[in-house]
DNA sequence: CCGGAAATAT
DNA sequence: TATATTTCCG
C-alpha cells in the first residue's frame, strides 16, 4: 500500500515559493494546454497533460503516485464534468481544480459539491497558478460523522502511513466504497482498486484522418486488422476501428447515392470510384482532414506497415504538445496578462528566458 | 477468430 | 439525434 511516494519534496522554486509538484493538466483545446502548461511549468510545476479523460485516466491508472494536483478544463469532449469529478475521485484522491471559460455559478457550486478543490475560470493567469501547489498538501480533517460504522473496522489498520497524502488517501478510498455501493457502474478487482468502465472513444479530427490515411492506403481491402495495425495508435481496438468502418461505409454509399441523383439529370458515370476513399462523415469537418492531410500526409506513401508518424491528439504523459500559436488564448486575455505574457516572451518560442520572469517574481 | 450488420447504449 | 459499443451470425 506504500506508494513510493513518501513526500512531496518541500525543495522550493526559489522565485516563487511552490514546492515541486506534479500536475496532470487536462484540457482538450491544445493552446489552453500549452499555454497553462507553460505557465505552470515556469512558475516550477512538474507537467504532465492529458487531452481528454480517457487519457487522464490512464495517466492517473498508470502514475497516480506521480501526481500531485489535477487540473482540468471543465469541459471535455469525452465526458461531463460530475462524471469526470466523480469518476477521478473514485480513483483517486489527488485534489482536483476546475477551470472553464465562463463563469456559471451552478457549475461552480455542483463542481465543488462533487469534489473539485476549487474551480477557476479562465483566462488562467500565473498569479492564478502560484499557489495552487497548496492543495496538493491539504490534509482532510477525519469527520467520522460521514462514515457509518461498518467502515471503520478495516480502516484501522491502515492509518499508519506516514504521509498526509497517504492519509487523505485512505479517507477517500473510504468514501469510495460507499459510492460504488450506491451505483454499480465501478466493480473491484481483488486489489481492492477501482476498474472503471472504459469511457466511449473519440474520434478526434487526428484519429479519423488517420483512419482515412489507412484506408487510402489500404485500398478497398481495408479491413478492420490492417487498418488497426496501419493507425498504430496506442490503445485503439479493432473494434472501435471497426465500428467506425461501419460507419465510414455506410456514409460513402450514401454519399454514393446522392451522386448518383444528381448524375441521373445529366451525364454519364465514370467518377465513382476516383473520390470516394476520402470522402468525410460531414462536409464540414472535410476542410480539416484536408488541412491534417497537408501538413503530415506527403511521404506516407512508402512505410513499413504502419503510420511513420506517432499519433500526438491523445498524447502520452511527458510528451510535447503542439503548440498553434496561442493565438485565441492570447485573444481572451485581459491587457495586463496579455502584456505580461508578450514581454516573458512566453509566446515568442519554447523556451522563455527567466531574466524577465525574476523581475515578475 | 474475423468481419460485417443490426441492435443496443450513451 | 448522432455515434460508439455490443451482440449476433456466417
Amino acid at each position: 500500500m506504500n506508494k513510493g511516494k513518501m513526500s512531496i519534496s518541500v525543495e522550493s522554486n526559489s522565485n516563487t515559493g511552490c514546492a515541486a509538484v506534479t500536475v496532470l493538466l487536462v484540457d482538450s483545446d491544445s493552446t489552453c494546454l500549452t499555454i497553462i502548461s507553460k505557465m505552470l511549468r515556469t512558475i516550477g510545476y512538474q507537467v504532465i497533460t492529458a487531452k481528454r479523460a480517457t487519457d487522464a485516466f490512464r495517466i492517473i491508472h498508470d502514475r497516480e503516485h506521480e501526481i500531485d494536483l489535477i487540473l482540468a478544463e471543465a469541459w471535455l469532449p469525452d465526458m461531463d464534468k460530475y462524471e469526470l469529478l466523480e469518476t477521478i475521485s473514485n480513483m483517486s484522491a489527488i485534489p482536483i481544480i476546475l477551470m472553464s471559460a465562463d463563469y456559471d455559478r451552478n457549475a461552480v457550486i455542483g463542481s465543488l459539491f462533487k469534489g473539485a478543490m476549487l474551480y477557476m475560470v479562465k483566462p488562467i493567469t500565473m498569479y492564478d497558478l502560484k499557489n495552487l501547489w497548496q492543495f496538493a498538501f491539504i490534509q482532510q480533517r477525519e469527520n467520522v460523522s460521514i462514515l457509518d460504522e461498518t467502515s471503520g473496522i478495516e480502516e484501522a489498520t491502515s492509518m499508519e502511513s506516514a504521509t498526509g497524502v497517504d492519509k487523505r488517501r485512505n479517507l477517500r478510498n473510504r468514501k469510495r466504497k460507499r459510492s460504488d455501493e450506491i451505483r454499480d457502474e465501478k466493480e473491484e478487482d481483488i486489489d481492492g482498486s477501482v476498474i472503471q468502465k472504459k469511457p466511449k472513444l473519440v474520434w478526434t479530427d487526428e484519429l479519423h484522418n488517420r483512419f482515412l490515411q489507412a484506408i487510402k492506403l489500404l485500398g478497398i481491402k481495408a479491413h478492420p486488422k490492417k487498418i488497426l495495425e496501419l493507425m498504430n495508435v496506442p490503445g485503439l481496438k479493432k473494434v472501435n476501428v471497426a465500428s467506425h468502418l461501419q460507419k465510414y461505409r455506410l456514409s460513402v454509399k450514401r454519399q454514393q447515392e446522392t451522386v448518383q441523383k444528381t448524375m441521373d439529370t445529366g451525364s454519364t458515370e465514370e467518377h465513382v470510384a476516383s473520390n470516394h476513399v476520402l470522402s468525410k462523415f460531414d462536409p464540414q469537418t472535410m476542410a480539416v482532414a484536408q488541412q491534417q492531410d497537408i501538413i503530415d500526409g506527403q511521404t506516407w506513401e512508402n512505410l513499413n506497415g504502419y503510420m511513420p508518424v506517432p499519433y500526438t491528439d491523445c498524447n502520452q504523459p511527458g510528451d510535447n504538445v503542439t503548440n498553434n500559436g496561442g493565438l485565441e488564448f492570447f485573444q481572451q486575455m485581459g491587457n495586463s496578462e496579455r502584456v505580461l505574457m508578450e514581454e516573458t516572451g512566453l509566446f515568442n518560442n519554447g523556451d522563455y528566458t527567466s531574466t524577465l520572469f525574476d523581475d515578475f517574481w
